[in-house]
DNA sequence: AATCCGGGGTT
DNA sequence: AACCCAGGATT
């Protein structure tokens, strides 16, 4: 691996990020929290008013669910918030600080073996590898590696490759400059190689094979539900919400639905629960796509002239924008 | 090992 | 519309 070349390349190109002008491991490990399964320019905005908001671990161990919830609205992937919070808590409970050895900040939870790496390599500049896909992307091209690196045993081989790199490496550097060589020239489509400070090695770039790699399995397809969405006021003109338990969107707060595809089913199965709805009018039809499912959702405006469910709750219709809201439902209008 | 967790981007 | 991207926890 030509890492002199790799870190000088890094040094001399990567991005300003807000995130990486610090090596205070709070933030480093707020940073990488966000950054999983988000792209760069997502997290951006969002770490930048997180840290105004919470600029150490003990600010944000006084927060509660609910409010940080709010706080990341739109980022997706709403569990890793709350073992954010969990850990952040814990942390404050020890009181020794943000942890700086490896298998403590492995232990936290939401944090695995990338994030523990990441953490390791960037904030402590220690020897750790960090194996996300871009790393996987780099390397599978670099080193011509087939494998399918869904699957687990390969990703733990490709790990230990680096492992071993990275022993030989500036971490907080070598660390880095692999991903930002993964998101500016070793991208999934049109790999800018020619000018790549790998390119002299890069056994896929020599067979023209680069776009082949890293082979990734698909995933199975999204599940698709229908539901009929309500947009349901009661007699002082309060719209009702639903605060969600299910694991999907958890804490998020939602406009009730069923799973139907007729307004009359849900009509009927609503009085059968004491339940009455003056249906006014049809609005749009939405769809909402997940990772693993696709929201069909038709949405009718509707008012509450009987009963409740117990799980309902009456908003101002001007509060409904401080409550956490998954996407799926804050697009409705 | 397989499945569950969002959301945004590109083609 | 169809495709791409991708860590951690749970089961």
């Amino acid at each position: 691996m030509d890492i002199k070349k790799l870190e000088a390349w890094y040094e001399s190109n990567h991005r300003k990020l807000l995130f990486r002008e610090t090596s205070d491991p709070y933030k480093i490990w707020v940073s990488e929290i966000m950054l999983q399964q988000t792209q760069v320019e997502t997290v951006l905005p969002f770490f930048k008013s997180f840290i105004k908001k919470y600029p150490t671990v003990e600010r944000l161990a006084k927060t509660d669910q609910e409010t940080l919830k709010k706080d990341v609205e739109g980022l997706g992937y709403y569990r890793r918030f709350k073992y954010m919070l969990l850990a952040a808590k814990q942390i404050v409970d020890k009181n020794s600080g943000f942890p700086s050895k490896y298998q403590d900040v492995l232990a936290l939870p939401g944090v695995g073996k990338y994030t523990a790496g990441a953490i390791m390599s960037i904030a402590y500049n220690e020897p750790y590898s960090a194996l996300d896909g871009n790393v996987i992307r780099v390397l599978s091209r670099y080193l011509n590696l087939n494998d399918d690196f869904r699957v687990e045993k390969n990703k733990k081989n490709l790990d230990q490759i680096n492992q071993e790199i990275i022993e030989s490496a500036r971490p907080r550097i070598y660390t880095q400059s692999l991903m930002e060589l993964g998101a500016l020239i070793c991208r999934p489509k049109n790999p800018k190689c020619e000018i790549c400070p790998l390119n002299e090695h890069c056994i896929a770039y020599e067979l023209n094979i680069q776009e082949t790699l890293p082979v990734m399995a698909k995933l199975k397809d999204k599940k698709e539900f229908n539901y009929i969405t309500l947009k349901l006021y009661d007699k002082n003109d309060q719209i009702v919400l639903r605060k969600r338990t299910e694991s999907l969107l958890e804490g998020m707060y939602e406009y009730p639905q069923f799973e139907s595809e007729s307004i009359f089913d849900v009509i009927s199965t609503l009085e059968s629960n004491g339940v009455v709805i003056d249906v006014i009018n049809k609005e749009m039809n939405y769809k909402h796509i997940f990772t693993h499912q696709i929201w069909y959702m038709k949405v009718f405006e509707a008012r509450l002239l009987k009963g409740k469910d117990l799980s309902w709750m009456m908003v101002d219709k001007e509060k409904i924008k401080q409550l956490p809201m998954a996407v799926a439902h804050r697009k409705i209008k």
